[in-house]
DNA sequence: AGTAACATGTACTGATCGGTACATATTAAA
DNA sequence: TTTAATATGTACCGATCAGTACATGTTACT
């Protein structure tokens, strides 16, 4: 299978593990979308288990990256930045193709905390959190760290209601609180 | 099948389930915990479905009651018991048998917003919020529905990450995130 | 005791699960 | 052009999926 053939096959996985969800999701029916035998599926991944991981990781380049670029894109400043984000979010919840985030629900559907799938969704979450303390420690913040602790707390509760009722505010009020949060960090 | 084993059957589902997740269990698993036949449960659940949706309902009615009386318990207030919901979750979290949101997982599992599955998760975090906004009210504090809706994203981000990260400090930082909302709401 | 109604277990259904054996293309080296 | 290596597709594996047909056991009423 050349290069192509494989990044189609982890694209077009991702795109249906996202959709679907992982348990329900069989490989034929990723046979049946990409048009690729198992077979070769199979040479390039040992099993249904590496598949995945492999669209966890690229889901997690594709997101952050696009996250840090929207938030950074909104604003002018780190501390802007911090509360920018939750516009990203907004922008993300309004997407129609939005169905909660992909490591809440890995996480959802691989509990053990060793299992390699929950680790990956819980470095995922890590990432995004080192993420926010650099940019509260950038605009000189109190407490950095739990700050951003606190942001992520509204970005995952925000998904997890967005996501439950259809977007709803939780974003606006997310940003709200953000700000409240922030504004006694100041 | 007499009444106390149709309760048996639901309550060892409830466990499975909230254990193994929903499609990861089968009705051959549940034959083999409850040592109750497949006919006899499909005698009283039509389908799968129904049996989940069952074990939600009980779920819900279980963990509603206990989160408010444990949150009732560790306070003197409508203000201290809104502060107290993540006391309640604190200990929930420390309970070893603690697999995050049973709710968000459903919701995780059966993603359609149509789906009576996932109708069921999002009508029990709306119950929730009644009863914040309930306290926000009776603590006569300022946009109480807007900030029920803040604390119960810092909840559901709490546990979110609470599952991923293993406890750490969710409940903690959520705690002192909730309290500086509901200062800013005095 | 006889009989009807219901509860239960066994053993099965076709479909689908993750994964593979094997035969056939296709390519590359000689 | 022959041969060896690799890539791919077909057709299958045993296991398990949700769900059921049917035979047997148990209870309740007469």
């Amino acid at each position: 299978m050349s290069a192509s053939k494989k990044d189609e096959l982890v694209e077009k996985a991702l795109e249906v593990f996202y959709r679907e969800g992982f348990h329900a999701t069989g490989m034929d029916k990723l046979v049946a979308e990409t048009k690729i035998s198992k077979t070769s599926m199979y040479k390039h991944f040992r099993t249904k288990e590496d598949l995945i991981l492999a669209t966890l990781k690229l889901r997690d380049l594709r997101f952050r990256e696009n996250f840090m670029n929207r938030a950074a894109a909104l604003s002018n400043s780190p501390k802007q930045e911090l509360l920018a984000t939750f516009d990203a979010l907004k922008e993300w919840f309004e997407d129609k193709k939005f169905k909660s985030c992909m490591f809440i629900k890995a996480s959802s559907e691989y509990q053990d905390p060793d299992h390699p799938i929950h680790m990956v969704s819980a470095e995922h979450k890590k990432l995004l959190h080192i993420y926010m303390q650099k940019l509260a420690e950038k605009a000189e913040l109190k407490a950095p760290k739990e700050l951003a602790t606190q942001l992520q707390l509204l970005q995952e509760g925000a998904i997890v209601l967005a996501h439950l009722h259809g977007c709803e505010d939780a974003a606006k009020n997310a940003k709200k609180a953000a700000q409240s949060l922030i504004e006694a960090a100041s």
